[in-house]
DNA sequence: TTTTGAGTTGTTCGA
DNA sequence: GTCGAACAACTCAAA
């Protein structure tokens, strides 16, 4: 350990830089910098586009602004404060140095082509100023340039790639958090999280999120540990339900870095788990998709904005800001999508399944370009993320690596019978509907006047007529896409 | 180099 | 009501 005599020149401490990575068990640049027995100095990097990269959206910053907080209290109870600075990571870091004399700085890496690009410059920017520049895993099992097919090149296919990464061998064991770390003593100027605005105001749209989520690590990790418990042992059979809690509301924390895939993979594994080998499966191919996003995000700068399948320039999309917006606010006419979409405007998150159902409506049945919905749910989504956000997009536009086949457009109303057969989860977020019975839950159009009125539905005045009929919109869309394959 | 098997999540139609 | 075929070939990945 180091002498520390009052009179001895102050040690230069190690910069832990924050970023996606809100926690401090698994945090492999932070367990680094404590090893190093130097003072540790954590601060939160926050270029807020300032990088190159998209701006976290409104839901987002609600969640950060929570998780900074907890991430500050924690680092407290070890002794360690955090600043808090906010603009391009280089120019940041490097006025750091400056106030702090710190010769060593620990990160662990990004994933999102901007986040890289901005990370390697720092790196070498470091270097050339003779300071010491080490990055580290965290964020993802496998870095994304490393599964690679015999031929040596970047799956584009899904199983293959599920494959490779299973007989790749078992990701490392996740760390444990630093029981304390050594504070740096002089003041270092800090933003505050209040000058930083993240929280919504005039109006307080976070309601519904305050009630839904316990953003930060103590609640990913809660989660996680009410997900092993009560929901894994019926994922794979209700994991399509929208209205059963089964799936494991983890993406948010995932997105965060509040917690890791290392430890959710090793968590799996333990042998306290009741849960059946369909159910492990399914589960982990879930966080298997989430690293083949960014396997296709970093061979595919441009995820968010070009198609991957470039024959879909040439798709006749049929722009309609009324049909968008109806699509936003869930008054559609269908009540699986208008719940789906007012479901994450109340609580920042929706059901995978109704995810796939309104996103196949917007791009199907509403021709709307997939970048409208790709950008809604940026916004409003808390586990809104570079690299899953745009590559589901795709997937169901047809357009991504591995699409869905383009014919396969889903049917609204047999998407919510099939998986909400008893309409709870409609009537949930489309409380005019609720006291429809079961029979027309999902189509109150073929409900008889008597049934209507008796329930309270007056269909174009408490809600909405269909903005599209079914039939015809998936003729449409058919046709589109044949157009498109006849221009090639 | 060529061959071969396979490819998240669906819907509709007609027998 | 149930069931199988058609939907569109095409590209990927491994042998």
């Amino acid at each position: 350990m180091p002498a520390s005599r009052p009179d001895a020149p102050p040690e230069p401490p190690v910069l832990v830089l924050f970023r996606n990575d809100l926690r401090l068990a698994d945090n492999a640049a932070l367990n680094a910098a404590v090893k190093t027995g130097r003072p540790v100095l954590p601060v939160f990097v926050f270029d807020d586009g300032a990088d190159g990269g998209r701006p976290p959206g409104g839901a987002r910053r609600w969640w950060l602004h929570h998780a900074l907080e907890r991430l500050c209290a924690s680092l407290s109870e070890r002794g360690a404060g955090l600043i808090l600075r906010r603009g391009p990571t280089l120019a940041t870091v490097l006025s750091l140095l400056d106030d702090t004399k710190a010769n060593a700085v620990f990160w662990n890496r990004r994933y999102d082509p901007a986040g890289i690009s901005a990370d390697s410059a720092l790196k070498t920017a470091l270097r050339d100023r003779a300071v010491e520049a080490t990055s580290f895993d965290g964020q993802l099992l496998h870095e994304p340039s490393r599964l690679t097919t015999t031929t040596g090149g970047p799956y584009k296919v899904y199983s293959p790639f599920w494959r490779a990464l299973v007989s790749s061998g078992e990701p490392r064991a996740p760390v444990a958090a630093p029981k304390a770390i050594r504070p740096l003593h002089e003041a270092v100027a800090s933003d505050t999280l209040e000058a930083w605005s993240l929280l919504p105001t005039a109006p307080d749209w976070a309601g519904g999120l305050r009630d839904t989520w316990t953003p930060g690590e103590a609640g990913a990790r809660q989660r996680l540990a009410d997900f092993l418990d009560a929901r894994l042992e019926r994922y794979a059979e209700s994991r399509d339900r929208p209205a059963e809690a089964v799936t494991s509301r983890l993406s948010p924390h995932l997105a965060h870095g509040e917690i890791t895939p290392f430890q959710i993979w090793h968590a799996l594994a333990r042998p306290d788990i009741e849960a059946g080998a369909r159910d492990l499966e399914k589960f982990r191919k879930e966080i298997a998709w989430r690293e083949f996003s960014y396997h296709l995000l970093f061979h595919n700068r441009d995820l968010a904005s070009k198609n991957v399948n470039r024959d879909f320039d040439d798709f006749a999309w049929r722009p309609d800001a009324g049909l968008v917006a109806a699509w936003q606010q869930g008054r559609t006419g269908y009540p699986i999508v208008d719940a789906g979409m007012r479901q994450l405007w109340r609580t920042g998150w929706m059901h995978n399944r109704v995810r796939m159902v309104a996103a196949s409506f917007l791009t199907k049945h509403l021709l709307q370009h997939w970048r409208e919905g790709e950008a809604w749910f940026w916004d409003t989504l808390v586990d809104a993320d570079p690299a899953s956000n745009p590559a589901s997009w795709q997937w169901v536009a047809g357009s991504g690596a591995d699409a869905a086949p383009y014919f396969r457009i889903f049917n609204p109303v047999l998407q919510g019978e099939k998986f909400d057969p008893d309409g709870v989860y409609v009537r949930k977020f489309v409380p005019e509907l609720a006291r429809l019975p079961d029979r027309y839950i999902h189509k109150p159009w073929e409900a008889p006047a008597d049934v209507l009125s008796h329930a309270g539905v007056k269909l174009g005045t408490t809600y909405p007529v269909t903005i599209v009929e079914h039939r015809k919109a998936r003729t449409a869309a058919l046709a589109a896409y044949d157009a498109m394959k006849g221009t090639r």
